[in-house]
DNA sequence: AGCACGCCGACT
DNA sequence: GTCGGCGTGCTC
């Protein structure tokens, strides 16, 4: 009798494994990657296939001592068992050690219904068993990375028992089906090729030879592209997908969200045409399975997307791009908290493919890779591809400033500098971290500062309709006119968000209306196309100034900004992050990227409480040795990455008690498994509220454990994970290489 | 998650 | 005497 593996579509903890099910002789179409419907208990469930029972032994670790296997065998979250046989049933009394009787195997339950045709094939059930395995994620959570999003068929309860709801029938997409049979990739490289007018720089032709080696290898290959801001790394990835495609393979390319801009998917449209895939968070539902489904009958060959375009099923995979590597976006914040980057090293190498990482400030575990792993190879673009100078960066001591009498939030040079590229006709922009009118109000009589009464935060002050927000959960509160702890009228707002800088702004520039101020937050680009209308807006001819947050920080490329101002360079400094020096580094050479691309020389000032700072001072003088020679013998004395590797390990709940005892229960588990099990070099830091630790009205807990930069962290701590009972209203989760550990 | 089973308090 | 609280366990 035919048996497959099922994961099951119930969202909880206690159902993390997959079950086995008996297709019936007479059903059709059951393969790896279907959903179907099946029985479970007296309910009704949908589940997805996600192997031929025969084939488990594939998927599964291998027994080790006294460790449950892990894998779609089933079973593998009973706690201290003995070893399963991979590939054998297993119920529970068995791993009770009681002899069960053997007839207990046949009550296979039956495979009721096919539900659709597969949304993944075996690689994708393998990436699926990864990611649930190195993340240590819920099975179905992995499962619904494969999975078209809102597409999916569910059982809902009804008073009269379950009900299936299977998605709407599509309409076709309009006309462009038949009519034109799709390019061959080879026709579409040769189109691309064609239009291949510019001649590679040096470096950007070293740094092509290097990716295509990598994609013709086919072995998995990683080249990390380590160019400055204006290097035209954009060109080498347009070669290595065409490259791709003259191979007969598609390709991947990722960019951070907010790099999504018409600007950025225009240069691959107008290189490949139709065959390009969008895909980000805007669209509709439908729209993304209209992509999705073209990306999957091989009609569409290149996909370019956020985080979760990894997951498209692009039929023989040549190449994946992360553009901006380094980016946090990259890492997703909740389950699987999987990071792209390190899931497409594994499918390049599963695919034999190649992975292109691109950035101007990689990240120092991606440049620590190129030196330990001979599959990793940088190669740098050290200069601009027009042959123009990086802009000269200023240091100004805003101490210093407020000293010699000045009040304003702009330094004198930074005024003057402002004026003149604005009297040029030419534009400037102005970063700041912080959106928001005030960072945080504070009473001066009794020094009390509103919080989010459920995110232990304090709330920043909206000037738009006098409010208070919770930049966390997203409330929104009118400010009070007195303290609400004591009734003194006298509520100080303290720092500068966008708002507050837009209208000092205004302020300064009265005597020039002509100029633009275009203000870009995520305030001002909430809705649809905000952000394509605010970049217009500054593009046109003309003085105009863009004020912003990060999100200004990258992908702008218009040739008549000259002057690049950073209002508070140490927003990012201060926060109580290890990885804070790194994110000033980054985020100094990213915005001093935007000046003078053109053939106008350009300008960066960073305003600054901390002018000594190496990350500082390094990043204005383009310095990244000196950074690193600062940096990195500061996280091996602390122990951070790239030296260790850290897993964070979540608790959060609704009680605050019973959050703060199945913490330090579960702390204890992990020293012991410490002392018995993972030997030296690891250490755990127990269990501690987190630095934020009430968020949506949720009480929140973390224990952090740091492990050798080379430990197997799944295989250790996955049995005092998965092995733990469930908790009715308490949840844990683990994240491993966290990027924040807030 | 959802459903059953099971063991202790106030009520048609 | 039963109805019903939710604590515990199980679901291929």
């Amino acid at each position: 009798m035919r048996t497959v593996s099922v994961v099951l579509d119930i969202q909880t903890q206690a159902l993390d494994a997959a079950y086995t099910y008996a297709v019936p002789d007479d059903m059709d179409g059951v393969q790896v990657g279907c959903a179907v419907l099946v029985e479970f208990g007296r309910r009704r469930a949908v589940g997805y296939v996600v192997a031929e029972e025969g084939s488990v032994a594939a998927f599964s670790d291998g027994p080790e001592a006294g460790a449950p296997s892990f894998g779609f065998g089933g079973s593998g979250s009973a706690p201290d068992a003995p070893a399963s046989v991979p590939g054998r049933m297993c119920f529970v009394d068995d791993l009770r050690g009681e002899p069960a009787p053997q007839e207990k195997k046949a009550e296979l339950k039956a495979v009721l219904a096919v539900l659709s045709a597969p949304y993944f094939d075996e690689d994708g059930a393998a990436l699926i068993e990864y990611i649930a395995h190195t993340y240590l994620a819920p099975l179905s959570s992995c499962v619904h990375l494969l999975t078209p999003a809102g597409r999916t068929p569910k059982v809902v309860k009804r008073e009269d028992g379950w009900e299936l709801q299977k998605p709407a029938r599509r309409r076709k997409p309009k006309g462009c089906e038949a009519d034109t049979p799709p390019a061959t990739d080879v026709e579409l490289a040769r189109r691309a090729c064609e239009l291949e007018i510019l001649e590679l720089t040096e470096g950007q032709r070293r740094a092509f030879d290097a990716v295509r080696s990598c994609v013709e290898r086919g072995c998995g290959d990683v080249a990390v592209i380590d160019g400055v801001t204006g290097s035209g790394k954009t060109e080498v990835y347009l070669r290595a997908i065409r490259r791709s495609l003259e191979l007969g393979r598609g390709a991947i390319v990722l960019v951070p969200e907010i790099a999504l801009t018409p600007q950025t998917v225009s240069r691959f449209e107008s290189r490949f045409g139709a065959t390009v895939a969008v895909m980000h968070s805007r669209m509709t539902q439908a729209e993304r399975f209209d992509q999705w489904e073209a990306v999957r009958r091989g009609e569409k060959r290149v996909v370019v997307g956020a985080r979760s375009a990894l997951f498209c099923p692009v039929p023989s995979l040549g190449v994946i791009v992360i553009d901006e590597e380094h980016e946090s976006t990259y890492k997703q914040k909740s389950a699987p908290r999987y990071h792209a980057r390190d899931v497409a090293a594994w499918m390049a190498k599963r695919h034999g493919a190649a992975l292109v990482l691109g950035s101007a400030t990689p990240s120092i575990e991606t440049l620590c890779r190129c030196k330990t792993d001979p599959s990793w190879h940088r190669v740098a673009l050290p200069e601009r591809a027009n042959g123009r100078p990086m802009p000269e960066v200023r240091v100004i001591d805003m101490a210093r400033e407020f000293g010699s009498g000045s009040r304003s939030m702009f330094a004198r040079e930074l005024v003057a500098d402002l004026h003149a590229a604005l009297d040029a006709g030419r534009k400037a922009v102005l970063l700041l971290n912080q959106r928001g009118f005030a960072s945080f109000v504070l009473c001066r009589d009794c020094g009390f500062v509103p919080e989010c009464p459920t995110c232990s935060v304090s709330l920043t002050y909206h000037e738009r309709g006098n409010m208070l927000a919770c930049h966390h959960c997203g409330r929104r509160m009118p400010a009070p006119p007195v303290c609400p702890a004591c009734g003194s009228p006298y509520l100080k707002k303290f720092g500068a968000g966008t708002q507050r800088v837009e209208a000092e702004l205004r302020k300064l520039l009265a005597e020039r209306p002509e100029v633009r101020i275009v203000r870009m937050d995520a305030d001002t680009t909430a809705t649809r196309d905000a952000h394509a209308r605010l970049l217009d807006e500054f593009a046109r001819p003309g003085a105009a100034v863009l004020l912003g947050t990060q999100m200004i920080a990258k992908g702008l490329d218009f040739d008549d900004v000259v002057l690049v101002g950073v209002i508070d360079a140490d927003t990012q400094l201060r926060l109580p992050d290890f990885r804070s020096a790194e994110r000033t580094f980054d985020l100094i050479e990213q915005v001093a990227g935007r000046a003078g691309r053109g053939a106008f020389e350009g300008r960066v000032l960073v305003q600054t409480y901390m002018p000594e700072s190496c990350a500082i001072q390094a990043a204005a003088a383009y310095d990244r040795r000196r950074f690193l020679a600062d940096e990195l013998p500061k996280r091996k004395l602390l122990g951070y990455p790239p030296y260790v590797r850290l897993v964070n390990i979540l608790v959060w709940g609704d009680k605050a008690e019973e959050v703060r005892e199945v913490a330090i229960a579960l702390s204890a588990r992990i020293e012991k498994m410490i002392r018995d099990v993972a030997g030296d070099g690891w250490t755990s830091l127990g269990a501690a509220p987190c630095a934020i630790d009430k968020l949506r009205g949720s009480h929140r807990w973390h224990i952090l454990i740091k492990a050798p930069a080379d430990a197997d962290i799944a295989a250790a701590i996955a049995p005092t994970i998965r092995g733990r009972r469930a908790h009715k209203r308490v949840n844990v989760a683990c994240d491993v290489d966290p990027l924040s550990l807030l």
